[in-house]
Order: structure tokens, then sequence, then C-alpha cells
DNA sequence: CTGAAAGCGCTAACAA
DNA sequence: TTGTTAGCGCTTTCAG
């Protein structure tokens, strides 16, 4: 017979039950069985090929031994060190992975969600971006297990895990007052994403704390987190605002757009404007100036967030986890002192 | 009751037998049920939120809806956009997509392999990287249709789906060429790897044509593709052969590190060395200098992929499609003419 | 065209 | 401790 084997085969083989095999072959079981009958069947397991059908099981057990992973865009270069982490932790926890990427469009998170409940995901860890979504606050006291990374969801009380960004954007406005700047901007995304409102708070308050009146804090929202959107920025902010001497950008992306416009305006950096970023993707080290940004371990997020998965699946009950793994300010040539004091428009207006 | 509502309970409020339930809503039949009867079943179904058991679905017809992935390390920036184009594919087709990352170990990968069976998966689709694995091997002619992407195994007859790496270096060699380079070197990663074999006999191919005798292609072998293994080749190969005046490397990030030992032994790129990398990674074209390299289109390999994947679902007997992708030659800052011609020794002594 | 019944492979009650 | 039995939810023969 070209069949795989099944259980039966195995209990036949090894002299058994079926029900006794399954027994066997199940490792922790209250009702265990003779160490004799448990090295038949074994033998006769290993001799045959026997592989359990999960199928079976999960139908049996409505246990599926799958995680749904959900993430916005998976080229987002933050992601994949992440979907990394998730999967290298639920594969040894013997949990598979679905992934599905949902381009950022809430029908398509909606039916991914959908799906992977009805596909008997025993859990879902859930990346994509928006402060609100009906979907996930949907999940919110649900019976499915659900860990947030990287975003928040107003209101929500699910468990979530991401990194402590707002020390990190600290830590660069602190660096950055250390260096003498006083007048310091913010260049973002939507104010619709998780990411941009952390961020952006935390870099009032610490322009509030270290500055004095929340004045000084200028802020600015793009369209979206890309190099286009961080130079279409900066023109328009430099129209306005020529006194500033350090831009703080919400992510690298529009930083380099932040570092290109200033370029093509003839401003040299650091030595007319500071710029930093946010993430530390690959290669902005390499730039030129290499770029100031805000690191944290990608692939460890990803991984304390399938311990936190790993736990509500083991209790869903208990009140949600809420874990911030630690940032660290990368300090590399894109920041430096502020131009040397002069009338302040000479300072800083195009060579 | 709490449970979620089954066929049966759909079949009892439509007055109808489970079977015929089944009949209605499942769309393509032989065997069809009157409109009046599938439209009181759907109606049945809608007022119940029935959701079909994918679980109990697939025991019985023995297709679980799933293909497995098989990444050797999604950090790989080549990789996120194919895996993006895979699952985009497979989702608009119905299947979902389980993930699986091997770090490059052959165990692993012979593990994942061997649950993405035992999971009932319909399909493979594995970028494991290595020329050879017993894993892979065993697949091909096998009854689980499985795709190989961006690696090829050595007499394997399994379908594959790559970009074609040999246009793209014989266009950059071409290009170097053109440029009045005639001592050009090829630094590249393990030659296990199955993408290095493909570039690297493009590149011996394209000088044995353009330049003659195949002395002349000067090839180095690193322990991996990384900008340490880049930098290091380029050092000690230095030591060696100081006529040189354009370095191709196996991807952008030996190219990086090529870069760096050149500027770090006094030589600028491209007036004393060209250089040039392979991917098109995100933000080479962003460093100083540009990078000039060879891109494809990488979700749209992805894409490919899982068509042709779809395919042997439908039908796994025809002959194997052996598709390659079009690359594109990225002419940026560098690479240039070699340097006027002086006694070659002082050409490309270090300032 | 629809109802009846069997069974995918497994595990968890219950009995012996 | 082991065998027995039932059944997870669905589909698909086979009758009617």
């Amino acid at each position: 017979l070209a069949r795989r084997p099944t259980i039966s085969d195995v209990a036949a083989r090894a002299g058994v039950h079926p029900g006794t095999a399954s027994r066997a072959l199940n490792p922790a079981l209250p009702g265990r069985v003779t160490e004799t009958t448990a090295r038949k069947v074994r033998e006769a397991a290993r001799e045959l090929g026997y592989l359990p059908d999960p199928t079976a099981r999960s139908l049996r057990t409505r246990r599926s031994g799958v995680v749904g992973v959900v993430v916005p865009d998976l080229t987002n270069p933050v992601l994949p060190p992440i979907v990394r982490g998730i999967e290298e932790t639920l594969w040894d926890a013997g949990l598979a992975c679905l992934l599905a990427d949902t381009d950022n469009d809430v029908d398509r998170e909606a039916a991914v969600v959908a799906e992977f409940q009805a596909r008997r995901c025993e859990g879902l860890i859930v990346a994509t971006a928006t402060r609100t979504s009906a979907t996930v606050s949907g999940l919110d006291g649900g019976d499915l297990p659900t860990v947030l990374v990287t975003r928040d969801i107003d209101g929500s009380s699910l468990p979530f895990v991401a990194a402590d960004d707002a020390s990190g954007v600290r830590a660069l406005v602190q660096h950055l007052v250390d260096l003498g700047h006083v007048r310091i901007a913010y260049l973002t995304g939507p104010a619709s994403l998780s990411t941009t409102l952390t961020r952006e708070t935390a870099f009032r308050n610490a322009i509030a704390d270290l500055l004095g009146p929340d004045d000084q804090a200028v802020v600015r929202h793009g369209a979206s987190f890309t190099i286009d959107a961080g130079r279409r920025l900066t023109q328009q902010f430099r129209g306005e605002r020529r006194a500033t001497t350090a831009i703080v950008a919400g992510n690298d992306m529009m930083a380099i757009g932040c570092l290109e416009a200033l370029t093509a305006a003839g401003l040299r950096c650091p030595q007319d404007v500071s710029v930093a970023g946010h993430n530390d993707m690959p290669l902005v080290g390499k730039l030129q100036p290499p770029l100031t940004t805000v690191a944290f371990a990608q692939q460890s997020l990803g991984v304390r967030a399938a311990q936190v998965l790993l736990g509500r699946l083991a209790d869903n009950g208990h009140p949600a986890e809420r874990e911030l793994v630690p940032t660290e300010l990368v300090v590399r040539g894109s920041t430096g002192p502020p131009p040397t004091p002069r009338p302040v428009t000479a300072a800083t207006r195009p060579a």
C-alpha cells in the first residue's frame, strides 16, 4: 500500500490497539502505558516512518498547532527580523506560522483575521500599523489569544510588545540638546499610525522637559514614512523655518529624504543641520554621512512577542503584558554641534 | 450554544440534510442542487455566520489549502519582497502560507520539510540556498509539488524560478569592458551556494567572450556573502593583483565591503577602481558612490514562483518549467572608466 | 435532486 | 494498564 502509515498500522505492527499506540506516542499523559509496550510502539512507528496526521489530530483536539502572523508590509525592513524571531520561537514550541501581508489595507486585514480564525489558528500575532482597527479591537477580550507587536491600538487591553521608542527618542533629543541645539524639528508620518503617535509624543515631551515651553516643538506630518515624504516635508519646512539646526525624522527613510533635500538646498550635514532617524535599518550606517538613529534588537522583539503569545496560549486569562524592549541611541556622523552662533538667518542660509 | 455553527446547524435551519447543505455551499459541483434549496441554505449559513471548518474539510478531502514556504534567512533583503509576492498570489488563489526559516541549516531544512509534509501542505516553495540538498532532491519526482525559487539544485528536475543572473552579470561585464576595463576581478561567496555558481559561471563566460582567453578571469571565493567577507577578500586580493581596475562582487553586501577596503587603502571609486554589486538592495543607490548593480523585480519573482506552483497543483505531471525573470543593469556612480593609461603599477598604487 | 450513511485519522472518554 | 467505542465536521459515495 502506498498511502502513508496511520496509527492503526503502527498499532497493528506493534500488536496493540490504536488507542494504546496513540497513548504510547503521546509523551506526557496521565494514563501512561507500560514501558515495554511504549518501546514496541515507538519501534513500529519508526520502522514504518509514521508521522501523525496533524489534520486529524486537530479535528479531534481542537488545537491546530498553528499561529497566524499578520504584517502590514513585509518589505518594511524592520519586519523581517521580527518575523524571524517569531517564527523561530514558535517553531521551537512546536507551532507553525501562517504568514499574511495586509498591504496596509483594512479590508485585507479583516479578511486575513477571519481566514485565520476559520483555519483554527490558536493565536495571532498582529503587526499591522494603524492606531485604530475595528478588526483588531474586536479581538480584545475574545477567545483568540492575540499579541500586538510594534503597534498599539487605542483603548485596547491586548498584550503588546514593542521597542521602547519613547526612551529612544528622548535619548536622541538629549543628545541634540547636549550638542547645543535649541531649534529642533520633528518630521514624521501619518498620524493614523501607532508608531507616529508614540514617537511624536516622546519628542514633544522631551522638548518640553529639556528646552522648556512647548512652542519650540515643531512637528510636521507627511503622507507616508518614505524617502519622498521626507524630502518633500523638508523642502516645504525649510521655507518656513530657517532657524532650525536639527531635524529628527520619524524613521530612517524620512531621514534619508531629509538629507537629500538639505543637500539639494546646498546645506551640509551635520555642519549646517543635524539629521537623525529611527530604526537603524540596514546600511544607514554606510551612508554619507552615516545616520544617527535609534536602534533596537529587532529579532529579540519578535522572540519576546512569541513568548508572550505562548504565555497567553497557556493561560489566556491573566492580565495582558505590555512590554517594551530597550532601544539604543546610535550616534553617527549625521549629528554634530549646531553652526557657531552668528545671526541666525545667515548661519542657516543656503550657500 | 456557544460553539460555532456547523454544517448540520445550517442544514437544520434550512430544513435540509447536511449532505445537501454541503453541496449547496460548494460552488462548482457536478451533482448540483435546486436553486431554491441553494438559496435557503446560503441564507441559513449567512444568518448563522457559518464558516466551514477547514480542518474537518482537509481531513475528508486530503487537501489542506496550505503551502509551505521555506527560506534560508528572511533577513536577507532579497527575500521579503519575494515572499510577499508569493503570499499575495497564493492568498488570491485561496491558499495560506506556512513560513519557515531554516537559518541556512541543513538539518533544520530537513525538519521543516518533514513538518510541512506532515502538516499536509499541498505544495512547497523552497528558497534555501545550497546547490545540493538531500532533502530537496528527495522531493524531485515525489508527489509533493515543489518549486525552487532563486536557487537551483544540481541535477534536479524540479520547477524553478529565478532571476536571469547570467544575463545581468554579462551586461555588467559588457558595461565595464565598454568603459575600457580589461583587468576585472570577481569576488564572491561560498561555492556551495547555487547563486554563487550561476553568477560566477556567467562572469567567466563573459570575460572569455569579451576579453578573450580565460586567464584574465580572476575569481576569489569568500566564506559568506557579507560586508566583512567582501572587505577581507578585497584586502587580500589587492595584495596580489594591483593591476585590477574593476571589481565585480557576488552581491551588494560584498561590494560594500569591497568599497570600504578600497577606501581604507586610499583608493577612490570609481576613479581608481570601479566596483559593482548584484541584487540592488534597498539604499545601495544612496551610498557614496551609489552602487552599480544588477536588479530584478523581486516581488514579481515571487509572484511567478507562486504561479508556477499553482500550475503544478493543478497538474503535477507536466514537465517542470524552469523560468528566468529578466534582470536589469543599474548603472550608478561606482563604475567609470579605468584610470588613464600610465605604467600599471603606478596607476593603481594607493595614494 | 436529495437523504442516508460511511469514514478521513486521530484521541478521549469509558470499560474491562 | 489496555481495549472499546464514539465522534471531531465535513464530503462523497450510494440509494432512493
